[in-house]
DNA sequence: ACAAAAGTGTTGGAGATACACCCATGA
DNA sequence: TCATGGGTGTATCTCCAACACTTTTGT
């Protein structure tokens, strides 16, 4: 039996809600056709001396060069069969030494903000490409269980572990803010009962700075603070 | 690599509660000393083509006798030096056939009634044992930080979820629901606010029956039916 | 008759919802 | 000056918290 992490990470750039999928390549350098191409979830073995969380950091860290992402392990994935699906086989027989073997594997979801630096993109020249929540193409393996366990995760704990802010830059607006949990929760917030919201709590400080260089009245800039989530 | 599922089986019989722990004996036949003594949580290896979700099942079928427990899934512990620790290394050296192995465990809870049957309470001839969860002992590897999560879990998940039926028998009373509340919540509740609440729930329906054979006043039974979860 | 838990309503405050207009900026 | 999103307050309603007495049964 062997182990490994598979990582959903999901980015914001203010417009959608995207997730970092990898192309399963089987040409082998030759003629690329539909259907050697596959998408996947970023995810490795644990190595030996590993922990989970490690290991988990550690594929993202190589895909993307982010080192200090949020990571949250959600689920155990270990069908004795969630790897002996028909259209897996090339590509397990092309990559994995062992390719009968069952893998259980452990999830994680991560967030990132895409809106200043795109991370990565594609460290590995168009391996790696961001895809919208909203359509996603049918994934190796059990990948699809797995977003949408991950999804509907990130939808339960966005607003009970403040972990919405890990998708917005260090300073961002109330709007971008309303506006990742109205596409998060896919339901559109009353924006002044939102910000009356944000007001009562008191780890979103505003700013003395504004917005610039947009095309309307600039926006009073906010950031995350994680020490001051309900204490006196 | 080892992987196992451990089990954090709660019992609640109307009073307190409770987790099954086992002992685990080195002592092998011989004279018994404290030390030889330290319980667990109930767990065992994954077989090679047993589902994660069976495995669990299988253990607690083994301990209880019980086949239709309520058991879910909540983590995976897989630190790799969690069996390293030198208090485990007797039991680990007697019981193990490769006990220098790094063993991951998926962690799932299961919830059961102690108020009619009390199941099993030791298959294995006084190895199991019903611990009140505000008395745990020092368990063997990393099993505190296990019954840690898994407590907070059930807490998290008793409201949102409907999960705490599982833990009354099948006809239980108003009463009984609010204690098992109070216990795990670890809070007292107002009665009156708390029968409100409750009575605006479909999934609790009230029956033509009361209680029997108690000396006060008997109470009204209910039931509760998990297709009446907010539909029409 | 007594002991023991069952059962029941009201009030005040806090938080949720619904809703429309003026403001500051860059082009 | 115009287009664009930023920013603000009030009324209503629902939900939550606090609180005490009468009822039914078994002994």
């Amino acid at each position: 039996m062997d182990i490994s992490v598979d990582c959903v990470l999901f980015g914001f750039d203010g417009e959608s809600l995207t997730l970092l999928l990898i192309e399963q390549r089987t040409d082998q350098g030759g003629p690329l056709s539909e259907e050697d191409l596959q998408m996947a979830l970023p995810g490795d073995f644990v190595m030996e001396h590993e922990a989970l969380e490690d290991a988990a950091a550690r594929v993202l860290e190589e895909l993307t060069g982010l080192d200090n992402v949020y990571l949250k392990q959600f689920h155990a994935f270990g069908s004795p069969d969630r790897v002996k699906g028909l259209k897996d086989q090339p590509w397990l027989h092309t990559f994995r030494a062992q390719p009968e073997n069952r893998v259980i594997t452990i999830a994680y979801f991560g967030l990132v903000s895409l809106h200043d630096h795109v991370p990565c993109a594609s460290s590995f020249a168009g391996h790696a490409e961001w895809v919208d929540v909203g359509n996603l193409p049918d994934l190796a393996f059990d990948h699809n269980d797995i977003t949408d366990l991950a999804l509907a995760t990130l939808r339960e704990q966005l607003e009970s572990k403040h972990i919405g802010f890990e998708m917005l830059p260090k300073k961002f607006t109330l709007r971008q803010l309303q506006s990742l949990h109205e596409i998060v929760l896919d339901k559109k917030l009353d924006k002044r009962n939102f910000r009356k919201n944000v007001k009562r709590m008191d780890h979103v400080v505003p700013l003395n700075e504004k917005e610039r260089g947009v095309l309307h009245k600039p926006a009073q800039l906010f950031r995350f603070d994680a020490n001051l989530t309900s204490e006196s």
